[in-house]
DNA sequence: TCAAAAGTGTTGAGTTTACACCCATGC
DNA sequence: GCATGGGTGTAAACTCAACACTTTTGA
């Protein structure tokens, strides 16, 4: 701060991750091992390297911590107008938020011996620096994307009913949805495939399993939709 | 990179200043008079002090080089992903988008004796870095904020025919409206207020001036609204 | 009186909402 | 046979899209 023309900033990446199981969206957190914060939980995240791509450090991380690979991964907002937000050091974070399914992965505590594990939304605790802000912002951020395009293929597993498809948009929102008319409006997009599989388990009558329809999901995540959810 | 511990990566902002006249988008510009890039027109922005917000890194920029102050600043994107952006050193680009009203300030080469001018977006010329691709970023984001925000107030003089809103729009979304659905779907939101005063100069029949009705635009920027223009 | 821009309504089509009962299965 | 969740249709209300002529002013 003193000696001209040196800056002393540090970048680095977090990730908020979403998953969703058991009507639930939870979020994945680490257990630092070391330093100040030790025994508490954090985002995942850390330094970027000199030479290595916001993105990457992103993946890096995400597998060094958790040993999990997202299939959905976009930039959530800088977080550097608090200059404080790290007490150690002046450091800004690039936020990323992701989503996967929680069945396709194990996590696992990773190469710097970290634990990882699930959050349900409403059990996150008080975290250091501003992480909760940043979860919260991610929050808003997943809820706002539904309204314009599709979400589920990343976290739903391959086949599912489609309730769990209603499920899950009930639990984003945090609200009711018309049954009828949300498989009605759904359907009109073309978004989802039939297949002649029926689930298994659980109570009451069997359900048709659907599936993505791959390209057409790609068409609408690209060109977006309006979708008003009453 | 070899030294342990020590992250050599330094953190720049770079603004994209809309301001809408003579029924063109255009984007602010600044010359460089020093460095490896001089007298090459470049996206106002610099390197970002240690104890400096993020956003006030911005204000102080855009104050220095163009001598304006915005009355909207949103951030757009970080940019790190491609390593050798700058071709000097690492950097990293937190990428603002601002809106002003041109009529209410004067450009001014600032205290860096740089030269700052108004672009036309179909004017733009080849910039270094990857400013070209921060400006196209920033061109989609704002084109995709006319479907669920209002914008105009930041662009508009305080008093304006409707017509001027309506070219904004046009103008912004590249593409032809239909006058009268557009003003009744506007009107319909209680977006604006009549005044009592009348546009004098121009060709026709003179236009009732409007102005947007601040309490009812702040909310409608903080809650949204679907609104697909066709 | 002509050119230029402002102002203004209606209708048909399409979309959205609200709403409730029967079906298939496991226990 | 009952509890559980799955599957389905319709009518009324509303919103949206398409469309063209009249008014006011200055030159």
């Amino acid at each position: 701060m003193t000696q001209r023309n040196i800056q002393n900033i540090k970048v680095a990446v977090d990730a908020v991750v979403f998953a969703y199981k058991e009507k639930t969206l939870s979020v994945l957190l680490v257990k630092q091992k070391f330093g100040v914060n030790k025994d508490q939980w954090v985002l995942p995240g850390g330094l970027v390297k000199d030479d290595e791509p916001l993105k990457e450090a992103v993946e890096r991380e995400l597998f060094e911590e958790a040993g999990i690979k997202v299939n959905y991964l976009e930039q959530l907002f800088t977080f550097g107008d608090d200059i404080n937000r790290d007490p150690r050091n002046r450091v800004i974070s690039v936020s990323y938020f992701a989503l996967v399914n929680p069945t396709k992965m194990k996590l696992k505590s990773g190469t710097d011996a970290k634990d990882a594990e699930w959050f349900p939304l409403d059990e996150i605790p008080q975290l250091p620096f501003d992480h909760n802000k940043i979860i919260h912002t991610s929050i808003k951020r997943i809820q706002s994307k539904l309204a314009y395009q599709p979400i589920g293929f990343e976290l739903l597993n391959k086949e599912f009913p489609f309730s769990d498809l209603e499920n899950l948009y009930q639990t984003i929102l945090n609200k009711e949805i018309d049954r009828r008319n949300f498989r009605k409006k759904i359907l009109s997009f073309g978004l989802l495939n039939e297949t002649d599989k029926m689930s298994q388990k659980g109570a009451g009558r069997p359900a048709k399993l659907f599936k993505f329809n791959q390209s057409k999901y790609n068409k609408l995540v690209k060109e977006g939709f309006l979708f008003e959810i009453k």
